[in-house]
DNA sequence: TATTGTTATACTCTATAACTATA
DNA sequence: TATAGTTATAGAGTATAACAATA
């Protein structure tokens, strides 16, 4: 397991990484406004409708949001108490699992969805794609799910390195 | 030129859109959470570190910071104000113009930056880089910069389609 | 008047820990 | 015992608006 220090980051790496955080905060920011201004709704609850609105039956589990959405699960259900206040969702017991509860969409729900989505997608496409080529969009499909599959998968938080104790002494 | 809104996002670009968006949160939860255990800041406090430590004077102007890290200015002061009182930078009336206010990097604080840097590095490469092929790091590393600058000068959010009116009756 | 920065304030969000209920 | 979810709570962070000072 080389998961060890070995290769830190070349200067070029980082610079990629400094500008992907840059890029990643103007882009956060702009669709956290329009999702504001024209829905009402942040890019958590955001989240949250798109994924409902992708599965086939409108339906999925809290825990299963909260984990696909990087959440608490008591951050998930203070989100979720929110739309289910305004209408966007209803949450009932499982079924088959008395614990587990499913979060479903309601029209209203799927509607606000729909109505933000056409500028949500305006303004990522103004902010991002707009100065992409055919080929920077076919890189990043490829890339970026696959490196979230990875990164799904990846041990969470083990092998914490203490300190690459370089220097013995600091301070 | 064409910022209309004839060209939605294809799936593809779609796909790729949201998976950036988890691998951003997945990599911003992952970072945060080094930041936080190794040096007990967060990224706000990280960026505006590593702002003045890449700056050859280790200064910075409160509005270029703010600027630069997408906040505002009252956000930037807050931030500001816990990092002096943990002796991070210092702040002081700028010498040119008294209006203006320029922070600068301590020895603490650029011990800080250097002490947490290891381990932050360690954590993007094992988040990220690590699963990149050398052609995905150039890839990213020529388009990632070219993107910023180009969301940089955009407009900051002028033109606002109040909804897609394409047509010339707006309603 | 315009710009820079701070303050006061209010609010959103998020996580941790304790707790309940079901498996 | 382990899992699912909620609640209580507490804290960090953020932005808006009003304000003071300088240009």
């Amino acid at each position: 397991m080389a998961v060890t220090n070995d290769t830190p980051l070349d200067a070029e790496e980082f610079a990629a990484y400094l500008a992907l955080r840059e890029v990643a905060s103007l882009l956060e920011h702009g669709v956290e406004q329009q999702l504001r201004e024209d829905g009402g709704i942040g890019g958590a609850q955001f989240g949250i409708l798109a994924q409902l609105y992708s599965s086939p039956t409108g339906q999925a589990r809290m825990t299963d949001l909260a984990d696909s959405l990087v959440y608490s699960r008591s951050g998930l259900t203070y989100q979720a108490g929110q739309m289910e206040k305004a209408g966007l969702i209803t949450r009932a017991p499982g079924e088959n699992d008395e614990r587990s509860v499913m979060v479903e969409l309601t029209p209203a729900g799927r509607e606000l969805l729909e109505r933000v989505m056409p500028g949500h997608l305006e303004v990522v496409r103004q902010l991002f794609f707009q100065w992409l080529s055919r080929d920077d969009v076919l890189g990043l499909a490829d890339l970026m799910p696959r490196l979230r599959d990875h990164m799904r998968t990846a041990p969470p938080r083990s092998a914490k390195p203490r300190r690459p104790g370089p220097g013995r002494s600091p301070r």
